[in-house]
DNA sequence: CACACTTACGATATTCGTAAGGATT
DNA sequence: AATCCTTACGAATATCGTAAGTGTG
C-alpha cells in the first residue's frame, strides 16, 4: 500500500512554522526551544515531525552546528511569508472583533438622519474611531431594499409590513407635533385635535414619506387643505416660516423647526404616531461594528 | 490572571484552514465533514477549536442553515489566500525535493568543462529537465573560491591543498599523453619516457594551470625547451598541429586533440598524474539537485 | 418525526517533560 | 569533561468515532 497521502496535504501548524523560523535564526535547538517555551526534546520532536510531513531534511545538524539545508533555505522564505501573513490575518480579524476596525452601513429615514442620528454617530465615532461609517438617508422602501440586498447592515425605517427574511424590531413610537408661525391662531390653543387643524392650509410631505403616511392614516376621514406637497423637511420649515401654512411632523424631526419665528406644539391625538423599526436580515448576525452601533442606537433611544 | 496569551499567537493548522473553507463552501457540517474525511462531530470540534483560538464566531449556525458571520467572511479571504500559499510553498518544496526543480552551479577545470562534462550535463539535463545548470569553467583556484563563497555547489578541481572548511574527494587520477604531429619522430616510439621528450620544443600550458603544475612536478629536475606558454588547450592544439612543437596533456583533455594530423600516445611515467577532486564545503549538505548531479558525475567517472 | 448540529464518553494518538544515551570538541 | 542533539518512557493532553441529546421545521 502506498503512503502518498501525507505528501499531498501535509498538516502544518503555525507553531511548527514559528519553531522552524526560530531554529533557522538561532541555529541552536536549545535556544530556539527556550524561545518557543518548550523543552528541548519536545522542540526537537516538533522539528522532526515538520521534516517528516514535508518529507525533507530542513536542517543539517552536526552535533556542533545546526544550519539550514538548501531545501530548508528555500522553505525559509515561504515560511517567513506565511507566518507574517498568518499574523496579519489574525490581527486584522482581531481588530474587527474588538471593534477597532470595520465598516457599518446604516440606512435611515431622512428625518432621523438629519436630526437624531448625528449625535449618535458622533458618539460612536468618538468611541470607535476606526470604524468607517456609511449612511444612506432614504425613504423607508429604499432603506429596506438596501438591507435586503445586503448593502446596508440595518435600517431605521417605519414600515412594519412583513417582508420575508427581514426582521423588524420596534425602536420607538414617534408622536406628532403641530408646526406653525408664532402668531398663528393655533399657537395659543391648549389642546390640539386634528379637527382644529384641518381648516388651515397644510404644507404636506409627499405621499410616499413615512410622516405623510402616518398622518393620512390618522386623518381619515378628515380632509386637509393641502397647500403644497414637498419632499424635504427643510422645505417645510421654509414654507411654514414664510406663513404659507401649518404642518404636522413627528417629534424626531423637530430639530428642523427650532427657530425663533416658529412654534411646535404636541398634538392630543394618541393614535397618530409613526413607528420607527430597526430592520435587519433575519438570519446572519451583524458584524461586531454594526452590532455595536445598533446597540448604541437602541440604548440612546430607549435607555 | 489574564489569559491574553491565546490571542497573541493562536495556533492554527492547515487542517483547520481547510475545514473552515470546506464549511464556508458547503454551508453544511455534514457535507464538509465528509469532504474532510472526518466524522461530523469531530469536524464540529475542529471548527469550534478554530473559533475559540480566533476568539470569534465564524459561522452562524441555525439548526437549519450554516453561513459565515461578517467576521467569518473577512477571514475567508485570508484563509483562502493562506491555504493557497501553503499549498504553493509545499509543492514548490516538493518539486525541489523530487528533483523536478532546482539549480546547480558547478565549477570545473576548463579541460573537464570542454571535453568530459558535456556528455554528463546532457545526460543530467535529459533525466532532470527542470534543473537549471550553471557551469563556471575556471582554473583550480577560482573554482575553489566559488565553492568557498557558496556561489558554486561543488567544484571539479585539481588542488589537493588543505583549505579549511572544504572537503576534497578524489574523483579520478588523470594519466598524461604525448601530443604531436603524426610525422613527428616520437610518434613511433614504443615506450615514451620524459627523458625522450625533453629534446623537443614544447608547447606548455601556463604555470597556473593544473596540467602544467602536474607536469612540472614530474619533470623535475629535467628541463624542457619551452617554445610557448598558452592559456587555452585549444591553442595548444593549433600550435602542435602547425608543427611548432609537442605537448603533454592529461587523458581527459584528449578530446581537444582528436584530429587526423595528430597523434596521442600514453606516457610511461607512472608518477605523472593529475588528480581531480570533487571540492565542496565541509558542513552543509548539497541540494537535492546538486547531489544528484554529483552522484552522476561520480558514477560515470568511477562506476 | 426527520434532519442537522451539539454534547457525552471511552478509546486511540499525539505531545509533553524528565532522564538517559551518543557524538563531538 | 563539557556541550548539544537524540532516544526512551511514563504522564498529560488532544482528537477520534459512536451514540445520545437538542432544537427546529
Amino acid at each position: 500500500m502506498s503512503v502518498t497521502s501525507d505528501r499531498r496535504r501535509p498538516n502544518l501548524s503555525t507553531r511548527q512554522l514559528h519553531a522552524f523560523l526560530a531554529l533557522a535564526e538561532q541555529r541552536s535547538f536549545t535556544r530556539a526551544a527556550a524561545a518557543c517555551h518548550l523543552s528541548q526534546p519536545a522542540f526537537s520532536a516538533l522539528i522532526r515531525t515538520l521534516e517528516t510531513e514535508l518529507d525533507t531534511r530542513l536542517f543539517d545538524r552536526d552535533t556542533r552546528s545546526v544550519q539550514l539545508t538548501p531545501e530548508g533555505r528555500l522553505f525559509e522564505a515561504s515560511a517567513r511569508q506565511l507566518s507574517d501573513d498568518f499574523g496579519a490575518a489574525v490581527s486584522e480579524l482581531g481588530a474587527h472583533v474588538q471593534g477597532r476596525k470595520g465598516r457599518v452601513h446604516v440606512a435611515a429615514l431622512p428625518s432621523l438622519a438629519a436630526g437624531w442620528l448625528p449625535a449618535i454617530f458622533a458618539e460612536f465615532r468618538n468611541s470607535s474611531p476606526g470604524i468607517a461609517l456609511s449612511l444612506s438617508d432614504l425613504l423607508s422602501d429604499p432603506c429596506i431594499e438596501l438591507v435586503r440586498s445586503g448593502k446596508a447592515d440595518f435600517a431605521l425605517a417605519s414600515t412594519g409590513a412583513g417582508h420575508a427574511g427581514l426582521s423588524f424590531e420596534l425602536l420607538c413610537t414617534d408622536r406628532f407635533f403641530l408646526v406653525c408661525c408664532k402668531d398663528h391662531p393655533l399657537a395659543g390653543e391648549k389642546i390640539l385635535t386634528l379637527k382644529k387643524l384641518v381648516p388651515y392650509p397644510f404644507i404636506h410631505m409627499s405621499r410616499n414619506s413615512s410622516v405623510r403616511q402616518a398622518l393620512d392614516a390618522a386623518l381619515h376621514p378628515l380632509q386637509t387643505q393641502t397647500l403644497l406637497e414637498v419632499d424635504q423637511l427643510a422645505t417645510v420649515t421654509g414654507m411654514v416660516e414664510a406663513g404659507l401654512g401649518i404642518s404636522v411632523v413627528p417629534a424626531l424631526t423637530l430639530f428642523h423647526f427650532e427657530r425663533q419665528s416658529l412654534v411646535t406644539r404636541p398634538l392630543a391625538v394618541p393614535h397618530l404616531t409613526r413607528k420607527i423599526y430597526v430592520v435587519r436580515r433575519q438570519q446572519g448576525s451583524l458584524s461586531v461594528a454594526a452590532q455595536a452601533l445598533h446597540d448604541l442606537i437602541v440604548l440612546r433611544m430607549r435607555g
